[in-house]
DNA sequence: TAGATTGTTAATCGATTAACAATC
DNA sequence: TAGATTGTTAATCGATTAACAATC
């Protein structure tokens, strides 16, 4: 696995044929090439083949991609069978929908435990989840193995918490806040659900068809 | 406005000035130059000067942008000045939370209806919000002037439900469905917010540290 | 075998960055 | 005026697409 120089654009496209292929699978496709994979997703048969490239041979002259193998093989590259563990900061609304509802082991993640300010909160579980208060947030990452931590915190006191958590060894943030994070340290990854961005995005586009 | 040509890349930016550009007006500054700008987002300030002359000339030689206008005239761009008018369908959990929670009129989206199947939840009304019976959603788009949709629904009638949509004229939607939508007509935009393809990009990046 | 399709190299296209004349 | 900074053109860089030899 030759993984150096993978480009964003590459990244972002994984969990497309992630999921496709996982779809292809349920119909009980057991081959597919480049080209008809493209022509469902929308994409040049070139760069599936390119994009492939950089991880490997997953396919044969000939015949093309056996389903199943190249799904294991992009759900491997993309991390879903390293059973990740996950904390989540933040249980108001947007944090409780995401425990009820978010299927967190389909991409590998288990969540192990909630924090939040309120004291109602607090001792209780949500599916499964045991709240605990932000109080004993630095016992336990430092007694925990945490490999993201999911922020679903008011935007103002997003930065700081952050940083208090970079500063414990976290080096994941699913961050939900509509606020840039940013960490000195290159090995500190931040992905961004903007939800503001993303229908101001679709807000410039109908007004400009 | 020169607006063709603009590329994905250029658009995905514009909300994130706009989001940098409010900041600085809150903390009250007046100008700023696209050197200090590009410092404070990441950026070069090239890429900036680049970016805003697709749209026009908002800035003077020597002096910079003024905070307050360029915030404006983006605001302009994306369209939050043009009072959009926006349709939930699907009131479960997280149509709810954004029901409650997230700010449309931040991004000069009124919120004038949602669509429910269960019979608990229709009839009442969440954040102000009437939530109608799915029965009477054709009705009420042929008789209302709607320009974005929002699916909170199943997967499993993701397709379906935008495809009746589009029969009905509906040209935006806002799909938080972990599918692919699409349409024959390249006049139809969606915007999605894909929450597992955002976890497994964080996935891969802490694997492939 | 002949046809199909891969992985990879080369060509093209587009986006980012650098440079600079214009000018506030 | 002199210094700063724009808008824009040219240069560079990177990503996508096309082509094709290798081979199942």
């Amino acid at each position: 696995m030759k993984k150096e120089n993978i480009s964003d654009a590459v990244i972002r496209r994984l969990p497309r044929y992630y999921r496709q292929l996982t779809d292809l699978c349920n119909r009980g496709v057991i081959r597919i090439s480049s080209h008809s994979l493209g022509q469902e997703m929308n994409i040049t048969a070139s760069q599936i083949r390119q994009d492939f490239s950089c991880f490997g041979e997953f396919g044969q002259q000939g015949y093309g991609y056996n389903v199943e193998e190249l799904r294991a093989e992009i759900g491997h590259i993309l991390g879903v069978d390293n059973n990740h563990h996950l904390v989540m900061i933040g249980v108001g609304n947007l944090g409780h929908t995401l425990l009820q509802k978010f299927l967190f082991s389909q991409a590998g993640f288990t969540v192990d435990a909630a924090f939040d300010v309120s004291p109602a909160a607090v001792g209780t579980t949500v599916n499964g989840v045991p709240i605990y208060s932000m109080d004993d947030l630095d016992t336990y990452i430092r007694g925990h193995s945490v490999d993201v931590v999911v922020l679903t915190i008011p935007q103002s006191v997003a930065q700081d918490t952050a940083d208090r958590l970079i500063n414990l060894g976290i080096k994941g943030f699913w961050n939900f806040t509509n606020v840039e994070l940013s960490s000195s340290d290159p090995d500190v990854k931040f992905e961004n659900i903007h939800f503001a961005d993303s229908l101001l995005t679709l807000s410039y586009r109908i007004a400009n068809r």
